[in-house]
DNA sequence: CTGTTAGCGCATTCAG
DNA sequence: CTGAATGCGCTAACAG
């Protein structure tokens, strides 16, 4: 089914079939409804690679994410393909699973495969070499979830927003805090929340406690649970990098045989949907996941009407939210030396 | 960059680049080898369009799917995509919020766009138009997670699965055992299961219990646990009809003062990664998701490379998984009416 | 307002 | 084994 087709059975030409259906000011009303009715009776869609050839434009959006087995990159995914099919985009998506190579891979074919724009979240961007290729093309991009200077950001303050928090749970009474973090050279998201632990913890003037690094999510709960066994130094409060990773938590915790929050506080940081049906309910900080995956495509939509790229000064930062709910809780007072000993 | 620049820089016709690219077999060692290590230091990659347009190949297959909230389906287009890169096939997935419109749209836009096949997760085989209208092109597809006599399927058996959980849960000595599902006419999944728990039920001869229906399942969790706070008429397990909606009758469980498993089981239906997790472990029927989406991926690129549309025939069912945790329990022992009285 | 035509970048005949 | 030429389906520039 070609254009040429329906030109035929309409009795004009091909150059006016394609006017009465992109450009249908410039074309008669009567030609015009003719050919829109022959090509929708005869079921006729348009080849979407030739036009992207003629038109240099695919009306398709590349993503490179790191994986979709944590919400809150499908959470993501969802409110980016939600808004693509607003604007009349297709979505490409291509996962990394935190592989630089991967990046590069998926930013390799997004270039060939003439997207109009490219929305990714990179390990670091600093030491992307996917993303300074991406920079020296004239190909509008911008990153999500990453905080970085030099290039258009859609995220939240990662390092306030853990500031804050520590702040918070300081005011319940909490002093041993410690952070639970993936490997921080796997994400800037992660070191930049750590940095806001240690900001925190220097503000409340409370002893900063080792970083815990779980490197492999699936035996997190059992190596958190057996530091949280040592009684003598155990904290108080968890404060965890990302909600998969304080769900895990919870877990250790009920494996180390304490109550959260009874004995243990514990936070998260993302504000996956599945939070909220947990019980104990998670306490997170919320990102605006599905969001700033429509910022994402807004912006870019935006800059590819503008037929200019984007720059660092596109960038947003939107609002994070503290979801406190029952993971977290008041310190447990300490118990006092028993007065019959 | 084009073609034409890489022959000019190698000294050769576009034709010989092309046949070195693409059949090196076709050309001579030597050119092979210099018109490779031009093409690599310019970093030349062939424009996907013009090849689509000129070979009718695009590399690309559609995905429709319901939504990626649900871990289910993102972790299926996890396997996808993983399977699809290995297979040198990038994917372009639509989402349809179990609406019937976006699946037809969804279709539209692939059909258009050259995909060399679709995987879909429709809401009901029988009655989409989507589905109708593409089985009627030469294009290759495979339905992923419904069953149909009549449609290449890949998934589990739904039915079996849970007249084998009831059957199960029946040795535990539960009796008093209700489903609670989705919308039944928003998927067909649930109605297999649906039928598969009155099917169980009939021969665990136990009298049935009203289906609990949960439109929305944001409201899922009080709904139930208002139900479940009639002691009366209380059943001593709920089966459910997927893995989101069992954590949200374990929420219910909890706001009725029930505890799980104690005074009530919760089985799943899916095997979402996170269910093991959480506390309970949630006792699920575990569907191998990326599987699910790997398998339709080879099946695909199979019909895809012998140039021949998928049939029914090429179904294939594969292995569920009940997985036992700690959702599930014995039945309480029935409360002897107290003696003193 | 409508038709004719060139060319987007590539793979693939057909000659040489 | 290599090169020249054609056309995939479409849009846009140019003529009429």
């Amino acid at each position: 089914m070609r254009i040429q087709d329906v030109a035929q059975a309409a009795g004009v030409s091909v150059a006016t079939v394609s006017r009465a259906l992109n450009a249908p000011d410039k074309v008669t009303p009567q030609t015009r409804l003719r050919v829109q009715q022959v090509a929708a009776e005869m079921g006729y869609t348009p080849n979407a690679s030739a036009r992207t050839l003629r038109t240099q434009r695919s009306r398709v959006i590349g993503v490179v994410l790191p994986t979709l087995l944590n919400p809150v990159f499908a959470e993501c995914l969802e409110g980016i393909a939600s808004a693509a099919a607003l604007a009349g985009y297709a979505i490409q998506p291509f996962t990394t699973e935190y592989r630089t190579e991967r990046e590069d891979h998926a930013v390799n074919q997004l270039l060939a495969g003439n997207v109009d724009g490219i929305i990714l979240v990179v390990s670091n961007p600093d030491s992307s070499d996917a993303l300074r290729r991406l920079a020296a093309e004239r190909l509008p991009y911008v990153l999500a979830y990453n905080q970085h200077a030099r290039h258009p950001c859609v995220g939240v303050d990662n390092e306030k927003a853990v500031a804050e928090l520590i702040a918070h749970l300081s005011s319940l009474g909490h002093e041993r805090i410690a952070m639970v973090s993936g490997l921080l050279k796997a994400s800037d998201r992660a070191k930049q929340r750590y940095r806001g632990y240690r900001d925190g913890m220097r503000r409340a003037a409370h002893a900063e406690l080792p970083l815990i690094e779980v490197p492999f999510v699936q035996t997190a709960a059992q190596e958190v649970s057996a530091l949280l066994r040592d009684a003598r130094q155990r904290p108080t409060a968890l404060v965890c990098s990302n909600d998969l990773i304080a769900i895990r938590c919870i877990r250790a915790a009920h494996l180390a045989g304490l109550s959260v929050p009874g004995q243990l506080s514990v936070t998260g940081f993302d504000g996956i949907a599945l939070g909220q049906d947990l019980t104990p309910m998670l306490s997170t900080i919320a990102q605006p996941n599905a969001d700033i995956g429509k910022h994402s495509v807004a912006l870019l939509a935006q800059a590819i009407a503008a037929d200019a790229p984007l720059t660092a000064r596109s960038s947003v930062t939107l609002a994070h939210q503290f979801r406190a709910a029952e993971s977290c809780a008041r310190a447990p007072t300490i118990t006092p030396p028993s007065s019959d000993s």
